[in-house]
RNA sequence: GCAGGGGUGGCAGAGCCUGGCCAAAUGCGACGGGCUUAGGACCCGCUUCCUUUAGAGGAUGCAAGAGUUCAAAUCUCUUCCCCUGCACCA
């Protein structure tokens, strides 16, 4: 097959006959919509399982009757194309590396200095990507997130979060650049770190005889009464500041400079490291004196420069004091515990509490433990592993909190330490450094911040109201959405940077991206009406009336200018389309755009129009792994058309596995795929309008597994479990043909019949062939657009299945056999095949719902015609024989003259599978030595030699 | 750490909700055979171990362990391991 032919033929056919654009009827609306692409790339396939999974149902909603839109556009606010330009501009050679990948050529990147110009090329390259793959999209709805007239929207949008009173201010710790004076995160990093900011607790120690402190950074305020000292860095400056205009603070030099981004801090003076070794300071907690002394680990750039010194609990101060100790200092410093582990709550360390003079988990025992692994960071291992396991196991031994768990003690000293100021919140960056793709280490800034809150409870509220009426797909995502719709709380909403809306409480601000495109699958039921209208007539009134039913269309028309019919239909096409809604996105966009999605619905929409289906879908991987360009293993779009056409393609990517797995994208699956869909072409060519007269055992087997498949394939899609609808398809449909055309001479009709709904149900995943098929096998119309078939439960038999079958045990025992023979040397000549008596099969079935020998057997005895066997010495001694079997067996529908005429009628069959001449006999009859072994659905086979 | 999803034969991947036709579909791979000039095409067989020269029987087995049950890949509990997300970023 020529796929690309195909391909062409039918997606031109398609457009000329307008096959997808979809209008108000009154027929059932179905809109869907997907996660839509963002045009700061070319694109592979990875990008296309949401688009391709969206199409299949929206395929298959088309052939099931309902008036279906599946519309598009592009997202492009944000920072990432502005980040995109940049690069162009500074020539990053990896960047071009990458463009070049996909096919983009010199003369095109050279332009991409512009954002428009990047934003414009690849939603072209896209939409032409989505058109050759055959998606069924109504092109006419296209729009792109930074177009004017969607902005009036959602400025509107936001209108009416800030009448909620949603929309609030606050600080908010963000990642920087101090270079660039910008927020930074994971996409504008080197190498795509995310920064992680945490916070931490800053204790102070007020240094002995001076109105100033310390300022330690740590993750374990629980322990500051188990602090014995402080640490500083040798040969460092420090500084000492005024920190929010209050109390003054010794801190590295270094670090004041980072620190400077989260708090007001103002120098005060200078001194070196060596002069803080003079001074004394106060433990808040314990009132203890302490030390200060060098450590050779602190760096003067991460927290405060300044460490407290916990030994019992913290191995590398722990190391540090034994070294000092070593050179007679600090000889006097004892470990004094906060925390220790019950005696038998550590599987390993079960002595620990005898060990000399330390904590239970020593952090000794934690050194040792790790220099055995030959690590360089025996150390940091020794430090995760203890705060692992005091955090876990731990109990508190510090008098006012003994007993109680460390997670406990820590969050309620944390807390009292910063209500009584003996503490301040820090935050500082955990995986530092992180470098801005300017070169700039970031640091943390606390900023003024606009925020949408959607910890609000009132929205929460009606969020999860919404919620409890929408229907998941996969079902088992639905527990990731109830966590997420109670964590998400504060989202910051503007940024000072980006394309898109500007914000309207900020107006040099810019709506964040994600923001900005909550509700917007709205805009496409209207978006073809409101295209080329001027956008200042787009006015809030306008977009009321149609969203929210206010007012009515000849005011909104006086008052906006917007034209009467178009203000109608818009109004008409929204009430119509969003009705009946299915959205579609991958897994990463359940904790934002997802619930935010349904936070925004829930407010700003009627409950009419409430989101009534999510469908959450994994990846493609391309060689195991994650398409990634540093793996190196991505498959541009257009590569993958050009090398297996868009059905394979398609198939591959959206039915390649369950919905919530990702799917494999490799030559192998394209090869099984390619062959199946050969196969099913060539067998639909042959199909003729032939009548096959009387229907066969065979061809009732062929309807049954046809009206099974269909039952099964139609449930399945309702649920999108595409990987079961391509595996019954295309691959069980090759091997039920296989076996019908070998088991006889196909019979027109069945086999026609066959190839149609087979052809039918694949049009969803595989359009362009099943056009093709369709059309191969007589028919005129589009197969986009015919009914879906429905399954014609009468004909589904198990009974008849189970014959089929049984058909197959008795030739494959009967080679075994054969095989058998001839490696003892006999050369076979026939094969007698002896069906087993009725009575058998009554005794049988009779064990088969009693389950029981016993009454069976009282039965036999007795004088029960039902049940009755010519000889009862030689029934009693069946049904002797069965009881092994007893839980595994079935009662048999088939009767000693059905299995008789079934062996019969397959006589041919089994003659050409064996290579035999057949016979077949029933028991009583039979003068062979064997017939006795006859068993129901299980004949006896005699082979002579 | 918290939250969500997982762990099945050489690999991929069904089965698990609703326990028993499950030594576990299907595909790929490997191996043996047939067809053939040849085969990446097609057909047949085989792919845990042991026993058995008539289609058989037995053992072990679905991350590990324990439990429920006449019966567990499937239900319950514990442990281990893997993946994803944890925010201002699309």
């Amino acid at each position: 097959m020529d796929y690309h032919e195909i391909d062409k033929k039918w997606q031109k056919a398609w457009d000329d006959a307008r096959l997808f654009e979809g209008d108000v009827s009154n027929k059932d609306p179905y809109l869907i919509t997907v996660a839509f692409p963002y045009v700061n790339g070319p694109q592979h396939i990875g990008h296309l399982r949401t688009f391709g999974i969206a199409d299949v149902l929206a395929r298959y909603k088309r052939m099931s009757g309902f008036n279906v839109l599946f519309p598009m556009a592009f997202h492009a606010t944000g920072t990432p194309i502005l980040a995109f330009a940049k690069r162009i501009r500074n020539n990053d050679q990896d960047l071009i590396k990458d463009l070049k990948l996909f096919h983009i050529p010199d003369s095109d990147i050279a332009k991409m200095t512009d954002p428009l110009f990047i934003a414009d090329y690849f939603r072209n390259e896209i939409e032409k990507g989505m058109h050759e793959a055959g998606y069924s999209i109504d092109w006419r709805r296209k729009f792109v997130s930074i177009e004017p007239f969607f902005s009036k929207f959602v400025e509107w949008q936001f209108g009416i979060l800030n009448s909620r009173g949603y929309l609030v201010k606050g600080k908010h710790p963000v990642g920087w650049c101090p270079n660039e004076n910008n927020a930074v995160g994971m996409h504008d990093t080197k190498r795509d770190v995310e920064p992680e900011i945490e916070k931490v607790a800053g204790v102070k120690f007020k240094v002995e005889g001076e109105d100033t402190y310390f300022l330690c950074a740590t993750y374990r305020p629980e322990t500051t009464a188990g602090v014995t000292n402080l640490w500083v860095k040798k040969d460092s400056r420090y500084a000492l500041c005024r920190i929010d205009g209050k109390d003054t603070f010794y801190v590295a030099k270094a670090a004041s400079d980072i620190l400077k981004y989260q708090m007001k801090v103002e120098p005060i003076g200078e001194i070196s490291g060596s002069d803080l070794l003079s001074k004394r300071c106060l433990n808040p907690q314990s009132g203890a004196s302490l030390p200060v002394f060098y450590g050779e680990f602190v760096d003067d750039a991460f927290g405060t420069g300044v460490v407290m010194s916990v030994p019992a609990h913290a191995p590398f101060d722990y190391a540090e004091l034994e070294k000092l100790k070593s050179q007679g200092i600090a000889k006097d410093i004892k470990p004094i515990r906060v925390i220790e582990i019950p005696e038998g709550a550590h599987p390993e360390f079960s002595q620990t509490s005898s060990m000399p003079g330390y904590l239970d988990a020593p952090a000794l025992a934690y050194i040792e433990m790790f220099k055995s692994q030959d690590s360089d960071d025996v150390l940091e291992l020794a430090t995760k592993q203890q705060y692992k396991e005091e955090s876990h196991l731990g109990k508190m031994i510090l008098e006012g909190y003994a007993g109680m768990g460390v997670q406990e003690a820590k969050a309620k000293i944390t807390s009292q330490m910063l209500s009584s100021g003996k503490a301040m919140d820090l935050y500082i960056l955990a995986n530092s450094p992180v470098y801005c793709r300017c070169g700039y280490p970031i640091v943390v800034n606390v900023v003024d911040q606009w925020f949408l809150n959607y910890g609000n409870a009132q929205w929460k509220k009606q969020a999860k109201e919404a919620y409890s009426a929408i229907n998941v797909l996969p079902e088992k995502s639905r527990k990731a959405f109830d966590s997420a719709i109670d964590w998400i709380d504060l989202r910051a909403v503007a940024r000072s940077q980006g394309l898109g809306t500007r914000f309207p409480l900020e107006q040099d601000k810019i709506i964040e991206s994600l923001s900005d495109s909550t509700i917007y699958m709205s805009f496409y039921t209207i978006s073809n009406f409101l295209r080329g209208i001027d956008v200042e007539k787009l006015k809030p009134e306008l977009f009321d009336y149609i969203f929210l039913g206010k007012g009515d269309a000849e005011a909104v028309s006086a008052g906006t200018g917007v034209g009467y019919e178009t203000a109608k239909r818009c109004r008409e096409s929204f009430e119509y389309w969003y009705r009946n809604t299915s959205r579609h996105s991958g897994p990463d966009l359940i904790f934002n755009h997802l619930t935010m999605y349904i936070f925004n619905h829930s407010t700003i929409f009627d409950k009419k129009y409430w989101p009534k289906q999510i469908v959450v879908n994994g990846s493609v991987l391309s060689e195991g792994e994650k398409m990634s360009k540093s793996l190196g293993n991505i498959v541009p779009l257009v590569d993958a058309l050009g090398k297996y056409g868009a059905d394979v393609m398609r198939t591959m990517v959206a039915a390649g596995a369950d919905l919530f797995s990702d799917s494999e994208f490799s030559d192998e699956a394209a090869r099984g795929l390619d062959e199946r869909f050969g196969y099913l072409h060539e067998v639909a060519q042959r199909v003729s309008d032939s009548d096959g007269g009387e229907l066969r055992h065979i061809d009732y087997w062929m309807y049954s597994r046809m009206n099974r498949k269909v039952r099964e394939v139609t449930a399945q899609i309702e649920k999108l479990e595409l990987r079961g609808v391509s595996t019954a398809v295309v691959y069980d449909s090759v091997l039920e043909l296989k076996r019908y055309l070998s088991r006889a001479e196909p019979n027109g009709m069945v086999l026609k019949e066959y190839i149609s709904n087979v052809v039918l149900m694949m049009a969803p995943m595989a359009p362009h062939i099943a056009e093709e098929l369709w059309h191969d096998l007589g028919n005129e119309n589009f197969v986009s657009i015919e009914k879906w078939p429905s399954p014609d439960e009468s004909m589904i038999s198990d009974k008849i299945e189970a014959e089929e079958a049984l058909l197959d045990s008795i030739i494959s025992d009967s080679k075994q056999v054969i095989a058998l023979m001839k490696k003892a040397g006999k050369e076979p000549k026939s094969v007698t095949l002896i069906v087993a008596d009725e009575w058998k099969r009554d005794l049988a079935n009779e064990l088969c719902k009693s389950k029981s020998i016993k009454s069976v057997i009282e039965r036999l005895n007795g004088t029960d015609p039902a049940i009755a066997a010519p000889e009862r010495e030689k029934a009693i001694k069946y049904v002797q024989q069965l009881a092994k079997k007893l839980n595994s067996m079935r009662v048999s529908e088939t009767s000693q003259e059905e299995e008789f005429k079934l062996l019969e009628e397959a006589s041919r069959y089994l003659y050409e599978s064996l290579k035999y001449p057949v016979a077949i006999e029933q028991e009583s009859k039979s003068k062979s030595q064997r017939a006795s072994n006859a068993l129901p659905q299980r004949p006896s086979i005699d082979i002579h030699s």
